[in-house]
DNA sequence: ATACAGGCTCGCC
DNA sequence: GGCGAGCCTGTA
């Protein structure tokens, strides 16, 4: 299957921090997962070569081929900094991850640098996992808090244990929540131990595209203070909250994703 | 070395 | 509802 760059920015798109699966490979190679299956993709001429025994509507989905991104970027307004975030990672998608995957990673994500969510992510895939796939919740919670310590999830340990310990005793469908609400979506989520504001708006944006919803973590947090809202005299989590959501539109989330790749990736 | 990091929870005010 | 401390681990 042939992944034009004209249609999504895979390096970008793959190293944006909302997944922590793949794994570049030698000669600009990306190795990775659509849910339970693997998928390899090499340049080529105008695009990528992705390989993968996924159906070829997975591939859509989990890339995001099917959404409109042109349609949703025209509703940003037209500020500099934007503007700039946008032209420095063109064709940048919000991939569509699992839900359970994701909600465990960025339980880890806490406190954590890139690289060591991703290692955590490796070493529950080859402990746990089957053949280098992510481990379900029965499988985490029949692991137990010792095993997670051993795989350095710290304190989060607890935090995924108990989570999973809740998914399987209350039988919980997390696929089914995809037909929730938001504002319900996000209620449920943070029933969770361990999720807070943060991590069930970023579980919400990866897994679940609500585009609506604007993750603030520290480097979003500090482009809003210094380039958005610098006359602001308390700028209180609430107020930065309000400004982003009335200021970005409707597709804020994505706005969101573009800024915090460039803010942390750019050299200046 | 001692601090501190992409967050949550709890106790305190 | 706002604030600070503590939490594991890895890195500077």
């Amino acid at each position: 299957m042939f992944l034009p760059s004209s249609e999504i920015n895979l390096p970008a798109t793959l190293a944006s921090g909302q997944t922590f699966s793949t794994q570049r490979l030698a000669g600009g190679a990306w190795s990775g997962w659509i849910g339970q299956e693997p998928f390899i993709i090499r340049p080529t001429a105008g695009g990528y070569k992705l390989t993968t025994s996924a159906t070829a509507e997975a591939v859509r989905y989990y890339f995001q081929l099917d959404f409109d991104l042109t349609e949703a970027l025209a509703t940003f307004p037209g500020d500099p900094h934007l503007t700039q975030a946008l032209a420095f990672a063109p064709q940048l998608r919000i991939l569509r991850q699992d839900p359970w995957e994701t909600l465990v990673n960025f339980i880890c994500s806490a406190v954590k640098q890139i690289p060591h969510i991703e290692a955590i992510n490796r070493t529950l895939r080859e402990r746990c996992g089957a053949e280098g796939r992510f481990p379900s919740a029965q499988v985490l919670m029949e692991a137990g808090e010792p095993v997670l310590r051993a795989a350095s999830l710290g304190f989060r340990a607890k935090y995924v244990a108990a989570t999973a310990r809740k998914i399987v005793t209350e039988a919980l469908d997390l696929e089914a929540w995809h037909a929730l609400s938001t504002p319900e979506l996000k209620d449920r989520l943070l029933t969770f131990p361990g999720v807070g504001e943060k991590i069930a708006n970023c579980v919400m944006l990866f897994a679940y595209h609500r585009y609506e919803v604007f993750p603030i973590d520290v480097w979003v947090e500090r482009v809003l203070k210094k380039l958005y809202c610098s006359k602001m005299r308390r700028p209180t989590a609430e107020r930065l909250r309000t400004f982003a959501h009335s200021y970005f539109g409707p597709y804020r989330g994505y706005a969101q994703q573009y800024l915090f790749h460039w803010i942390r990736t750019k050299t200046e």
